[in-house]
DNA sequence: GGTCTCATGTAAATAGTTACATGATTAT
DNA sequence: ATAATCATGTAACTATTTACATGAGACC
């Protein structure tokens, strides 16, 4: 018998669409108005899945010319599908692995000069700020647009989720600036004792 | 000219080196120790890596037959390597694409009972609560055992940046598991009056 | 008429993981 | 002895991203 696919680009686009039949398009549009906060696919990744979903026979296809004539292809989960997703949602999780490019470089900070790490600091603050505010704007939705929806109350779970960890980021950020700013303050007045007259180069040692 | 890579697993490997030279055993050990928390590499990328490092002139490499007659690959890195790790920190970061495997689980929660929910949302407070012990162990050893280390203040903030975001999801998942408790009791009461004599079975309607 | 959005898909490239092969040294 | 750790590397596989090709209907 066939083992069943572990990638999970299979799941989220399967879990799409046991709210309603949709096309590949609609998917990626919902991921992105929705989960973008934790999870993200792209196109080239759906429609194979899509296609994958159907050879299972986790989903069918309709080829719907509905809308007008413009062709549309849409995607319903079968009762089999359904089995597989719940089956896949009881599967013991592995822990994510990490990659935050930005800590990578704070992490390298010494090697360059404290400004450098305050811009990257500064730039990951904003992201937080208007993750935030997409964030508020999904919690909205879900509130008015989803009441008595059985599937409100998770997703209201995981955008607080977002809400809460982007939060704790404005947070650190605030206090990692505090750090930098005081780095830096020592860095310069380390190098103007140094160099005494106006001579303010850039001086970069080794360790 | 041939143009930089854009690969960050370049980057981070080339930023160990800056510390003092080293093996690929050596920065994967070194990883592994410091910045699992936000970072990760494996054997696989990392000797391809360092042998793209020597190409590049960034790195040199020693055949060190130093410990004992055991072979050893000792890289270190060259003032080209430096300068580009310095060039790579100060270009704009693009922001982390989010995959967490757990909260899309969550997502679909209302497809299974709110016990399965129950369970991932508690292996995932038990996976936080070992990170921040381990957190914490990384944090004590930085205070200690590098302390005037030009690096250790950036060091220590990446560390922190771990500890807020865990202790931030810590609380988010106490949250989380009460809303779950209250679906799973409010669930079990409407089951035992919609069925009252003992026939418990399990029922899903599509919506 | 032009641009925007809807809509589907593939190809190529890049990234990342896992499994394996190999063998020496050190600690029990 | 033998198990654990040190140590290097490759091959195969899987996952993911980016770019491209195509075309119709809607809107201005």
């Amino acid at each position: 018998m066939p083992v069943p696919p572990t990638s999970k680009s299979v799941y989220a686009v399967l879990g799409f669409l046991t709210r309603k039949p949709m096309s590949g398009y609609d998917i990626k549009k919902r991921i992105d108005g929705s989960i973008s906060n934790f999870w993200n696919e792209n196109y080239g990744q759906i429609y194979p899945v899509l296609k994958q979903l159907t050879e299972l026979g986790w989903a069918t296809r309709s080829d719907d010319p509905a809308a007008g004539g413009r062709r549309r292809h849409v995607y319903t989960i079968t009762a089999a599908g359904r089995e597989a997703l719940q089956n896949w949602l009881a599967q013991p999780t592995d822990p994510p692995v990490y990659r935050h490019e930005s800590l990578l470089k704070l992490f390298f900070g010494s090697e360059v000069e404290p400004e450098v790490s305050i811009r990257l600091i500064e730039a990951q603050r904003r992201q937080s700020i208007e993750d935030l505010e997409r964030y508020g704007q999904i919690e909205k939705q879900i509130r008015v647009g989803a009441e008595g929806h059985p599937g409100a109350p998770y997703w209201l779970l995981t955008v607080r989720s977002g809400i809460a960890l982007r939060e704790a980021d404005l947070r650190w950020c605030d206090d990692a600036l505090k750090v930098l700013r005081g780095l830096a303050k020592r860095g310069s007045a380390k190098r103007s004792a140094a160099l005494p007259a106006g001579a303010m180069k850039k001086s970069r040692n080794e360790d």
